[in-house]
DNA sequence: CGTATAGACTTACATTTGTAATCTATGAGC
DNA sequence: GCTCATAGATTACAAATGTAAGTCTATACG
C-alpha cells in the first residue's frame, strides 16, 4: 500500500512539530525561540532532545546547512492530524465520528459566524455511501 | 472550585473504562469479558492490572460484594470526554474548535442522514459571546 | 477433609515520555 | 595560537504505560 506510517507523536512533540510546521526548514536555534516565544517554560535542552527524538521517529529531518543543521518535517500536519484525529475518535467515541461532533457543537465555543459557515459546509458535503468505509475491524 | 479534576487517562485504560462505563457495578470478571468480547487479545491479567491502575488513580471505585468486588466509576464519561477533548483539541488544534469541526466534517464518513442532523444542530444552537471564553491561557 | 482453583495481591520488566545535565568538538574572538 | 562560547552528542533518571507472571488465600468440589 501506499500509505505511509506515521509516527507515534507525544503530546509535548506535538508542540515541537508545529513549530517546525509553521516554517521550515529551520536550525534548531530558530525552533527553540519559537517554543519559547510561545510558552517560556520551554527549556533549550528539553526542546533539543525533542528534536532529536523526532529525528529518530522519522517525524523530521535534519540537514546540515552552513556549519549548523536544519530541520525538516518528514510528515506533513495533514497527516499527522488525520492520524491523531482517529485515534482520537476511537479511543474516547468508539470511532463514531456524529457523536463526537455533536459533543463538539454542544461545548458552545462557536460563534453566529462559525455557525453558519459550519452550515453552509455541511450544505455542500457529499454524503457518505450507506455502507461506510470501516477502518480495521 | 468545584471542578473535580479528572485523571488522566491514558489510550488503554480508557478501553477498560468503556467496558466499566457499559454497565456498573460490575465484577472483573464481568469486565474482562467484555474487554474480551470486544477485542480477543486482551489478556486477563493485563485487564486486571489496569483495574487496579484506574483504582489507584480514582477514576473507578471499588468495594465488596459477596465474596469479590465489583467496581464502579468514579468519573463519568462526559467528564472524562469533556478533559481528552479539550486536550486532544489543544494539542493537534491549538485550541481551535472550528477548524477540528472542518477537519472532521470533511473526512466524509457522515451519511446524509447525518449531516441533516447535525445541520438542525447547527440551527438550534446559541452563539457564543464574541470575547469567547478562554481556557487558560 | 484435602485439593484444585478462581480471584485478589504483589512483583516484574521493557518502552515511552518528560525533563534535563554533562561532555565534546569547533569556530569566533582576542 | 589559545580560550571561551555554542551547537551538537551522549547520558541520566523518574514517572507513566503496556503487558504480564508469580503468589497467596479462601472456597467449592470431590
Amino acid at each position: 500500500m501506499s500509505a505511509k506510517n506515521i509516527p507515534r507523536i507525544s503530546e509535548t512533540e506535538w508542540e515541537v512539530m508545529r513549530a517546525v510546521w509553521a516554517k521550515h526548514p529551520a536550525p534548531a536555534s530558530e525552533i527553540i525561540e519559537r517554543l519559547s516565544r510561545a510558552d517560556p517554560s520551554w527549556h533549550p535542552k528539553t526542546a533539543k532532545t525533542l528534536l532529536t527524538r523526532l529525528v529518530q521517529k522519522k517525524a523530521l529531518d535534519y540537514e546540515p546547512r552552513g556549519r549548523s543543521y536544519v530541520y525538516e518535517p518528514l510528515v506533513t500536519e495533514r497527516e499527522c492530524i488525520a492520524a491523531a484525529s482517529v485515534s482520537f475518535l476511537d479511543r474516547v467515541f468508539g470511532g463514531s465520528l456524529k457523536p463526537m461532533l455533536v459533543h463538539f457543537v454542544e461545548s458552545q465555543q462557536l460563534t453566529r459566524t462559525d455557525l453558519d459557515e459550519l452550515r453552509t459546509l455541511l450544505e455542500s458535503q457529499p454524503a457518505a455511501p450507506k455502507d461506510k468505509p470501516r477502518r480495521k475491524p
